[in-house]
DNA sequence: TGCAAGCTGACAGAACCCTGACAGCCCGCG
DNA sequence: CGCGGGCTGTCAGGGTTCTGTCAGCTTGCA
């Protein structure tokens, strides 16, 4: 578990970092805002710890970066006492978890195990097959890492597709899916969903078993 | 293995207790919701079949407080025939797989079998005789470790074959089985398919025996 | 040797699947 | 309310792969 603990005291970095490791997660510690924005936008954490106040560029700022961004990644917010309006502010920027300063070290390492489990689940609704990714909460796609634009239906196929990604699923069971049997589609309806998937998508991705349905390239190697 | 099936129908509930014993599945049945709850959150089962309309507490309800409570186990939701939007709401709710109702019995032994594998994080069900095997939920064949293209009437004959590994088919029966007997196809059909077949697999992999039938080699000789 | 069962290659029709075009539908917008 | 645009089902027109049939051949057996 990597965590990220942006904090520019330097005494309570240190504590930080001690109290984490102890608690088995792997620590890296910065004191600048620009920088740390910088590192929880190209690195993968598992959790970030970012205090607000920070030189070069607000904690606040930075995290909404992130989230505009599409980091997904835990943080949770170390706010000054009392200050509870930063924590309104925290949430909406898109913080997962707050704690108010000065805190005690077990608290905090509570949280943070929490706030990895908790993204641990989270992380179950989305999930990939070969160079596909999707996002069961956002109803979002991504292919090779660059989001893609589908419609609900063409969502449903895919989220269907992968769900059973270790096998082939005939088209009278995608039909069924998709549309319910009670009202009869036309079998070519479905054809024409899966070709224009597939334009969006490119070849070598959803594959076809002639004479038995279709499947996820990379399925189940 | 221990299955638990919950279902208020009872010739349903009767039905699956019948079919996946027959399975080798060791099955209990549960009529009401909120025993149903109970027992889940409490027993440790390998596959929960779970009906959506049930007394006291509806399918959809335990499941997600099962899921809740971090209970990971497979569940096979049954649907309402048509009834998608349920099914949505049963993967959103943490189900794994579902069937509409009706289903045919060997389909829904195939699925739980499906997801048992799953869970225990083994891949696919594959089955070999000799130097052949065949992968039923990828609809692949592979010779040698080789993958080898075949047609979807070549895989069910392969299949057939496979499944009857002790014995020989008569060709009569294998018309039946591919073709079913409503259309009357003249036998040689049969026999070209098996040329066919020959001649991408090699010799010594179908046997003849003459005036009886046919046979994979290896299966029971 | 003769017969029946089984094998094989060729071929054309069938089945299967893909694709582009189009039209109805729904929905947001002016 | 009309308009436009996106989404989808339908249709028609292919292209490709399968596969049943046919005719002739080989094999096993008496």
């Amino acid at each position: 578990m990597r965590v990220l603990a942006v904090e520019d005291d330097e005494r309570i970095a240190a504590d930080l970092k001690t109290a984490l490791e102890a608690a088995g997660f792997r620590v890296e510690t910065c004191s600048d805002g620009l920088d740390a924005w910088f590192l929880g936008d190209t690195e993968e954490y598992d959790l970030v710890i970012l205090d607000l106040g920070l030189p070069r560029m607000d904690g606040l700022s930075i995290l909404k970066k992130w989230r505009a961004n599409d980091r997904e990644m835990p943080v949770l917010v170390l706010t000054a006492r009392g200050a509870w309006t930063e924590r309104v502010e925290g949430i909406d920027a898109g913080a997962d978890d707050y704690l108010p300063k000065p805190f005690r070290m077990e608290e905090l390492v509570a949280r943070a195990r929490a706030l990895i489990r908790r993204s641990a689940g989270r992380a179950s609704a989305s999930q990939s097959v070969g160079e596909l990714t999707l996002d069961a909460n956002r109803m979002s796609v991504s292919l090779r890492g660059m989001p893609l634009a589908t419609t609900a239906l063409e969502f449903r196929l895919l989220s269907y597709l992968m769900l059973h990604r270790d096998r082939v699923v005939p088209p009278t069971e995608l039909l069924e899916h998709l549309y319910g049997d009670d009202e009869s589609r036309e079998a070519n309806a479905l054809e024409a969903l899966i070709a224009r998937l597939r334009r969006k998508l490119g070849p070598g991705i959803i594959g076809t078993r002639r004479g038995f349905g279709y499947f996820l390239e990379g399925g189940a190697a």
